[in-house]
DNA sequence: CATGAATGAGGATTCATTCAT
DNA sequence: TATGAATGAATCCTCATTCAT
């Protein structure tokens, strides 16, 4: 990469990570441009170089942060394929993440389509390793023969919920560390044979 | 009630109607008010002769909605304590006013304060129904002894993910209808002992 | 009168009662018709059907205040005619309606032609008053032979002054009292011989 | 400065002009902003990019126009300590910019405290050069033994008086140019020995 | 004589986006 | 490559006044 493209793609990083910050504080149907901008260092027409509009600003820092993520859990989930153990993985990575995962879950529902395939796209694939390990679980016997589908949506359900009312319980404080015990122990006493 | 008493009425109504219909396409977030009074057919400042700001007649207008709904639950409810009745009346409720219920699924999260006490406090009442349904299988041994309030996490977790998300799935369709069936026998299979 | 015309002049009377309530608390520019109404406890139209205007309505009910003060001022004037006596006099009314006076000087300016008129005439009669008062001091020497009509202005201009900027003193005490003899004495001595 | 600086600055500075016409003309309760940005030929927002509110808009307006006034002054007063002189200078200003500071007089009193801090500070400075010089006077035994805050009060009384009931007397003349001359005259008698 | 529901023009402010430099 | 000044549509809300009852 030339010494200019270097420089183009650090201003790039910036106002990504500004966005990030940004987006964690105010989300993204509160965030101003403006202030990303501020925040990155750079002129508010700069955010409209590197990126077409808000929403495409929103698509890309999300999807680079979920790409993170993703391959994080995949490396960790690599191997362990109990429930359990799955159950454990993804609820440290909610825990670790948590602002984010909030401000998520509580807009996604709001976006525009292509940024909520972009903001659900990723829970789907952590979705399907929960569902093969779920599957297996009761073709072992271990598991009630139950809608794996089904009872992964109330699973991934009252995590949403959780999050997206976050602030509604008491500011600063972790819903998901407070709560993950007595989730996965309901959850997989539920599901077991 | 006087006549004139009666045509205030009937504007009141109006305008409630227009912001009902305007939640449900736009949301509290996205409704103008001068939209509403458009869709009422009122002049805009009529829209706050009869409630003070947009927060107040939004929040008339969910309390009405709710109370209606809430009223005509508990007649369905009185009597017939089973999860699975009760089950079956709430999908009925939420089928029934789909729109309403999607949208304010989505939006709750994003509230003031008070609005979103508003919003979710007819579901606390509803959940309380629920709870000490469950509680007394729980005791009578029908249904396995976990942590009533977390199941009811996932249950209700879940259809909000359904609500909230509604038009990600299809457009124009129900996504409570498509999936009660398999919703309910899914849930109480996995409280049942 | 009929006792149809007195009930009607009674709620007249009441509806200038709330004005001239609502114009110490707000002044004419803060004071809204329907918050007179209120006070007055009649309905908002009730007022346009005794006044024309929010304006008319401030032009009788300042009419009629200035009335009774000038009256009253009248009397006690009567026969006292040293300028230290009027002086006095005339301290003693600004003190007793302060309230009154300072929204006066404060928005007089501001006002409409016909309601400023209004508001300054009752000065007009009290500034009359003083003018003889002091030309007749003059003639008889104990006074400078100064332009009367300034060193009047001198004199109301500053109570004006104090008046209009009253709450930017100190709210709930009384600019008048704190400096009337300060201020009498001094424009005693620049005037006198 | 840069040529986009400078742009800038013309508009900012185009602004400012707009708003000191309209204060002119409406005062700062009765100015709209769309006006403000009509008149300057910018657009709406324009004024809001500039200046972060209306008030911060008339407080900018109202410290460039005194704080020029004010340097004028000195320069004008720095070694001229006569009380006559001074008075003859400071009417000079007066006359000078009548429509400006006869607005000021009638609005200052309405105004939020640090609206009218500024609008009032300006005159403090002025009034400090007076009292100095007049108190030298006394002690120099050329004027009477007087209150000099309250005989300054007069003075300044009186000249508010004048410019906010400017139009009160006559359109289109000066109230200052028709009067100074009794004025000071009047006032210098009153306080000469 | 009194009511009070309805009006609608007008106000300040926000912010994603553009484009000349 | 980056800037940042400028845009202008859109938003909620206020209030004197009217007029059918």
């Amino acid at each position: 990469m030339s010494k200019r493209a270097q420089a183009k793609e650090a201003t790039r990083l910036r106002i990504l990570d500004a966005a990030h910050d940004a987006f964690i504080r105010d989300g993204f149907l509160g965030l101003s441009t403006a202030e990303v901008a501020r925040t990155a260092g750079v002129a508010h027409g700069t955010v409209f170089f590197h990126f077409e509009s808000k929403e495409a600003l929103l698509l890309t820092m999300l999807r680079q942060e979920l790409g993170e993520i993703t391959e994080r859990m995949y490396e960790r989930l690599h191997g362990s394929d109990t429930l359990a153990e799955l159950l454990d993985t993804y609820l440290d990575e909610l825990e670790a993440r948590e602002p984010f995962f909030a401000m998520l879950a509580r807009e996604t529902p709001l976006y525009a389509p292509e940024l909520r395939r972009s903001a659900m796209g990723y829970e789907g694939a952590v979705r399907s390793y929960f569902h093969s390990a779920l599957s297996h679980e009761v073709l072992a016997g271990r598991c009630r023969n139950v809608d794996v589908t089904a009872a992964l949506g109330f699973l991934f359900g009252y995590l949403h919920d959780l999050l997206s009312l976050r602030d509604a319980y008491a500011e600063g404080t972790s819903v998901i560390a407070e709560r993950r015990v007595n989730i996965a122990r309901t959850f997989l006493t539920m599901v077991a044979t």
